[in-house]
DNA sequence: TAGGCCATCTGGTCCT
DNA sequence: AGGACCAGATGGCCTA
């Protein structure tokens, strides 16, 4: 169980061992254990020169006649002195606690307005990031182009460099229809028992949305102008891929579908990100019940993420969609 | 059990 | 001097 100390390459050279294996601990977990039942809680792991100098120190003053050392003087670290810098060690983790939370938090802001935010299936630090991206660059081509968002190319691109997994997950939010109402407590809930769900008609109309993106991806076109809607028709992302320069990590692209959303609007037009549903909650099971309901077809029943779909798309309010995406399935 | 993801601690560096 | 930021190390949790 004990691991090998390594520290980092500028303490590499110390030579002493650290002060959880001197107390006898396996690892720094127990160390930290120790250190929380000690209210010393990221005291004792903070082995350092400073420290050993303390003995130094004290040894100096007992043998008057060790040969001086040549060279800058290190300061002597005084009791007080330690206590100083546990302290500042102390107050500088906890600092950094809080950064990162203040980090994460703006993670997790950024996961909402995604188009396939859920609570109960995170995506990752790292493909929250790839998908913003992506996200990013293809409203951009939105906006540019003019072409609709509905198409395969559009959610190619959404996928493009993605996980497998979160390539079915975005697949997954994106290929229902836009509906939206859904409280948080049935995000909880398994799809196939959620019998409550509630479908919002969407009909947004305009003015006043705050800078993108907030909410729903059709909520995002509807800042666009008007000529940019005449020219929506068939998606022609497909035909000229935009050159999407630098993934890390090119996942393989997963077949498209077509897009919805996951955002509700407010009685005043407005985003409400507490109502952002789960896409686990898209699936009414009257029509999980009614035979329309099939595996996302990438890699089915590979992936945690798989989930059930439907294809009918009766229930829905953009037939459009549903249309669009029987022909995406059928192909 | 291995691998992915994450939280936390830590020391270094830069900036105010 | 102290805070912010960063990257490395480490261990826990979870899933395949």
């Amino acid at each position: 169980m004990a691991k090998t100390f390594v520290k980092s390459k500028e303490m590499g050279e110390l030579v002493n061992t650290p002060s959880w294996m001197d107390k006898g601990l396996c690892s720094q977990n127990e160390m930290k254990e120790e250190e929380r039942r000690s209210g010393t809680y990221g005291v004792l792991g903070s082995l350092t020169e400073e420290h050993d100098s303390i003995e130094e120190e004290e040894e100096e003053e007992e043998d008057g006649e060790k040969p001086k050392r040549r060279g800058p003087k290190k300061k002597k670290m005084t009791k007080a002195r330690l206590e100083r810098f546990r302290a500042r060690r102390v107050k500088a983790n906890a600092r950094e606690r809080t950064r990162m939370h203040g980090l994460n938090d703006a993670l997790d802001n950024l996961r909402r307005v995604m188009p396939c935010y859920s609570k109960t299936q995170k995506l990752s630090k790292i493909e929250t990031l790839r998908l913003a991206r992506n996200y990013i660059w293809a409203l951009s081509e939105v906006l540019e182009t003019g072409q609709t968002p509905e198409g395969k190319g559009f959610v190619e691109m959404l996928c493009k460099g993605l996980s497998q997994p979160t390539s079915n997950l975005v697949a997954g939010c994106l290929q229902l229809g836009p509906q939206s109402v859904l409280l948080e407590k049935h995000e909880e809930k398994s799809p196939i028992c959620d019998s409550t769900i509630s479908v919002h008609n969407f009909n947004y109309q305009s003015p006043g949305l705050p800078s993108p993106p907030y909410g729903h991806m059709e909520t995002h076109l509807l800042h666009l102008k008007p000529q940019v809607f005449k020219s929506l028709g068939e998606s022609s992302f497909g035909s000229h891929p935009p050159d999407c320069s630098t993934p890390p990590y090119e996942g393989p692209l997963t077949p498209p579908l077509s897009i919805s959303g996951n955002f509700s609007l407010k009685q005043d037009g407005s985003p409400d990100l507490e109502k952002s549903y789960s896409f686990m909650s898209h699936y009414p099971s009257a029509n999980l019940s009614s035979g329309h309901v099939h595996s996302a077809p990438f890699q089915a029943g590979t992936s945690r993420y798989d989930i059930p779909i439907d294809m009918s798309y009766d229930s829905y309010p953009h037939h459009s969609i549903g249309t669009q995406l029987n022909t995406i399935f059928t192909d």
